[in-house]
RNA sequence: GGGACCGUAGUUCAACUGGUUAGAGCACCGCCCUGUCACGGCGGAAGUUGCGGGUUCGAACCCCGUCGGUCCCGCCA
């Protein structure tokens, strides 16, 4: 069909004579001679049409309309001294046509158009409606190729540490906890239901007791939650798990896997060991247990210091068990208005959103003068306010906000405050060539939090999690008592203040596992029915384990620079969760209802 | 489940405080043009202002509802 790609040729391929197939990007008639931007995956080349090769192939070309395919035959010359083009690749060359098939006519309007000159932006139910035209656009197909990439380098990295891709079942069963599942009805089990899985993991650990010993997996996963501009219905990790290595051995591995990644994508050389923090550091210094540290401004406690003093809102806080703590914003008097940290202020409805009932805050001034609230003012005395700056380390032009309450809200409160901050003062450095990746893993998670709607500990991170050996201890018998509040072998990467993946070492011993599921209040009746067959395994010969899974949808919009993984899959679903292409989710027919023994409940609001 | 923003020609946008026939670029159609490369020139067609209702002498604009999209909170082990 074709001989050559259009990007490929140059002044070698010159009196060549070739065979092009591709999508007109752009036509320029002038009447007596024709300019055809003939564009394939490879690049584009110019095509001539003079009016000396026949009326015939003249008249097809003066018919030529923008993205219709066609095929041209041709031979490749070198263009006339004054019309080299130095823009383009293949500038310096040209096709001259002699023969012209249009392969597919392009009939109406485009929806929007494709040409690689065309940077208008186009509203995204457009594109998502029209998909295949988005595709074929510059933006997307880059990202595509880039995700490729990406996968590739994952395979061949995990290829050569001894890894084997194993696939693992959509069709599988619903487990409690965790996120919603998408589930299908059975045809022949009658009234029994299958889920599509969230994750592959209880698969990836019965496949380590399988004797795989090093899985990995590029699996789909299914979560019927809310979305976001980084959360889809369905979506793609890389997936991996591994017998017989330590929590150090696999963070090791990991970081030379996501090494390799930004080398062959970014073409730049991450510094290893990536930077540990513990959770309770992080929770501590940035409020969350996913940091960006690419900019400063970290939470100080202050508890200590402003425990006793007359201000009831900060002593009462420390009181009643929980804490003062500020981030101290650098020339922030200068920066950031009164207006905007009192009530109604953008800031303070900030801090409002994360749960805040307001924002106390000090400016200081020259010679340790400070400016705030009189209730703050008058109950400082010199020594605490001594100590506060020190602490804070606030310099004069220095604005010191302050969250005071339960910790868990003063954590989220200025969590929330900094990352706003951050944007707004423009600390983090982007768009420039030396963009920061700062990686970081975050390590010693606890096994459990508190569910306070529910009044039970739930997992933090899955209850498969194996607890850290040192806080259970020696003794079996009072391991329950210890789980609680026992750190979990977990670990999660995070990147800019993203989390990239996470994972952990499994419990590999079926009576842990048994504790474990009871401390999240799961009876032994219903974790035999739920989980038995992983018990089960977990007797049979089960090797130490562990892995963990990447989120690679976000892993590839980072590094396309992209803000929505939509940008980094073919055919997303929208914030509904339905295909604008396809319509899906559709209605079905009656007898197929029937089939499955389902009936609808669903009643139209009309 | 909740909050915010958006929806005008095929498309990207405009239309003052609610006021004449809803405009412009690109795309499209026609004519002209032999070296352009985001070609150029002249002309033309193109609109249920997402949809439904209300307020008003008068609605793209204000109000209510609804549909769709985006961002966020809840949710997402």
């Amino acid at each position: 069909m074709r001989s050559n790609s259009c990007g490929e040729l140059r002044r070698k391929h010159i009196a060549l004579n070739v065979k092009l197939c591709g999508w007109i990007d752009r036509c320029r008639d002038h009447g007596g001679v024709i300019f055809i931007d003939l564009r394939d995956n490879s690049g584009t080349v110019q095509v001539t049409v003079d009016p000396d090769q026949g009326a015939e192939l003249f008249a097809t070309a003066e018919n030529l309309r923008t993205e219709s395919v066609i095929q041209v035959c041709g031979q490749v010359r070198s263009r006339p001294e004054e019309a080299l083009n130095e823009k383009i690749e293949t500038g310096e060359i040209e096709v001259c046509a002699n023969e012209l098939k249009v392969l597919n006519q392009v009939r109406g309007n485009l929806p929007f158009a494709i040409s690689i000159h065309d940077e208008e932006p186009i509203k995204e139910e457009l594109r998502l409606r029209h998909r295949y035209l988005d595709l074929r656009r510059e933006r997307m197909n880059r990202n595509l190729r880039l995700r490729h990439k990406t996968i590739r380098t994952a395979r061949n990295f995990l290829e050569n540490e001894g890894f084997i891709e194993v696939e693992t079942p959509v069709l599988t069963r619903s487990t409690p906890e965790g996120a919603r599942d998408y589930l299908v009805p059975s045809r022949v089990c009658g009234g029994e239901w299958f889920a599509l899985p969230q994750s592959p993991q209880l698969f990836k650990q019965l496949l380590m007791v399988g004797g795989l010993e090093r899985y990995y997996q590029i699996a789909r996963c299914f979560r019927d939650e809310d979305l976001r501009s980084d959360r889809q219905p369905e979506f793609t990790q890389l997936d991996i798990e591994m017998s017989f290595m330590d929590q150090e051995q696999i963070l090791d591995l990991n970081e030379r896997l996501i090494v390799e990644i930004w080398k062959s994508i970014k073409g730049i050389e991450l510094k290893t060991p990536f930077p540990r923090m513990t959770w309770h550091k992080a929770m501590d210094r940035y409020g969350t247990d996913r940091p960006d540290t690419r900019y400063g401004m970290e939470l100080t406690n202050v508890s200590e210091i402003i425990k006793d003093i007359g201000f009831k809102v900060f002593s009462g806080a420390v009181a009643n068990g929980g804490s003062v703590k500020c981030i101290t914003v650098k020339g922030g008097n200068a920066a950031i208005s009164n207006v905007r940290i009192k009530p109604g202020g953008d800031i303070f409805s900030e801090a409002q959103k994360a749960g805040a009932g307001g924002l106390a805050f000090i400016r200081v001034r020259e010679k340790g003068e400070i400016d705030t609230i009189g209730a703050i003012k008058e109950n400082l005395n010199n020594s605490q306010k001594e100590a506060l700056l020190k602490q804070t380390n606030a310099e004069p032009g220095d604005l010191i906000l302050f969250g005071a309450g339960k910790t868990t809200t003063v954590n989220k409160t200025l969590d929330r405050i900094r990352q706003f901050l951050a944007q707004d003062l423009e600390l983090i450095p982007t768009h420039q060539e030396n963009t920061q990746w700062n990686f970081l893993w975050i390590v010693d998670f606890p096994m459990f939090e508190f569910k306070e709607e529910e009044k039970r500990l739930e997992a933090l991170h899955h209850p498969f999690c194996a607890p850290n050996k040192k806080d259970l201890g020696e003794d079996k018998n009072v391991w329950h008592e210890k789980l609680p509040t026992a750190r979990a072998q977990a670990y999660d990467l995070i990147l800019n203040g993203l989390e990239l993946g996470g994972g952990s070492l499994r419990i590999h011993d079926s009576q842990l596992q048994k504790q474990v599921l009871a401390t999240i209040g799961l009876p032994l009746k219903e974790a035999t029915e739920q989980f038995g067959f992983l018990m089960e395994a977990l007797d049979m010969g089960a090797p130490p384990h562990g892995g963990l899974a990447f989120g690679l949808d976000r892993m590839v919009m980072l590094l396309a620079g992209e803000e929505s993984i939509r940008d980094t899959i073919a055919f997303p679903k929208t914030q509904q969760a339905r295909c604008l292409m396809t319509e899906a989710p559709a209605e079905v027919s009656e007898s197929q209802l029937e089939d499955l023994h389902v009936s609808s409940t669903w009643i139209d609001p009309e």
